[in-house]
DNA sequence: TTGCCATTGTTGAAAGTTTCACAATCGCAG
DNA sequence: CTGCGATTGTGAAACTTTCAACAATGGCAA
């Protein structure tokens, strides 16, 4: 992984920690406050080593013969993984996803706000999505580069994935979770992530009878 | 992983090949025929090595010296995920991001049509969403039992979740892709997979400056 | 036909990840 | 204040995954 490769903690483990937030989360709404990595372990079907071994990367986070303090492990996982700010983030493409995405409340407060909505359909531009107005792509760059917008989501046809993320890097934009089912291919210092609900399912589909 | 571990291939294999299909659609569709471990693994971002490792768990695709003809493994890796059918789906929760997920187009070639979309709201049920009315959820087992659906895709909030889960599982889904945000517990036999994009946004978070 | 370039399938080594197992320690009950 | 049950953090072992290297082979040009 590119840029903070910070202190060779492997991606693996990065990627579980924002599982454990979500479940430490619940536990808290359900009214915990303590919990232990066996209870954490139950709920995400992952062994409660493993978890010990995750937290330990970043430090002794709980107390031996009692567990983890909740909202402490909160906010220090919420720390490390550097959502304990809110960013902004742009959508592009105001189909039925990028709608349908911009209407989400549960980016709120897990970190994230979607600031802006582009599209180049000139009979999208303008129109009221949620709180925002439809802007045209066009005018993407300049936005994105004022405000200093480092998140993006794609939610265009897959044709144009290529050449939006290329104006989205170009923007300077330096993380986009991609919706679009196509491989696109950005410079090492940009962070991607895939969302495909298909590749999910043919994963699936493999081991049922 | 449950029921057909088939021949002891390592799930994170099987995880893979879903994306080897979609990056040889892609190839065919630009107009070319035969493809190359290298080409692929350049597209994808995963060494060429992986690639020819991967496919060799199930016979041998390709050929020294030219490649891999992109229809034949199509077809092949089509079979060993067993969507060279198309599988039936039900979609729970017609809030934005079931509306989203029905009217999505992207199912139809990739081995699903969705059959079915489910509420429990009376201000819904009744509406017509894409092909579809909504049906109530008291409906679900009955008509989910009687079609002999395998695969559910779940869109409701995070508190219904397992609640809606359990009732799948009951009335005979053995594959369920979670949107909702929250770990849910299914029997070893049913699979489970996961759609949150706040995870994704939370493990780029963490390499950015 | 021969020689050359490209590419696969496969082996074994290297790297990475998970699990095991246990000493250290905490809080509590008696 | 002692002893006990629970739980962490961690080093070492077991296991899994990736990678590098190369013999075998196919196609093509001369």
């Amino acid at each position: 992984m590119s840029a903070r490769s910070q202190a060779d903690i492997p991606d693996i483990v990065i990627g579980r920690l924002p599982l454990y937030l979500r479940a430490l989360r619940r536990l808290q709404q359900e009214g915990n406050s303590v919990t232990s990595s066996h209870e954490l372990g139950r709920r995400l079907d992952i062994s409660s080593a493993q978890i010990r071994k995750d937290l330990s990367h970043f430090g002794g986070f709980g107390k031996q013969g009692t567990g983890y303090q909740i909202e402490f492990l909160i906010d220090r996982l919420q720390a490390v993984l550097q959502v304990n700010q809110e960013w902004m983030v742009a959508v592009v493409g105001a189909g039925n996803l990028g709608i349908a995405i911009s209407h989400y409340r549960g980016f709120q407060d897990r970190g994230f706000r979607i600031a802006h909505l582009f599209d180049n359909s000139p009979r999208k531009i303008g129109q009221l999505i949620g709180n925002f107005e439809v802007q045209p792509v066009s005018s993407m760059r300049e936005i994105i580069r004022r405000e200093g917008i480092k998140i993006a989501m794609l939610a265009v046809p897959a044709e144009e994935a290529q050449t939006v993320a290329d104006h989205l890097v170009d923007a300077g934009v330096q993380a986009i979770l991609n919706y679009a089912p196509i491989n696109i291919n950005v410079p090492p210092h940009v962070q991607i992530q895939y969302i495909d609900p298909v590749t999910h399912l043919q994963h699936m589909t493999f081991y049922l009878d």
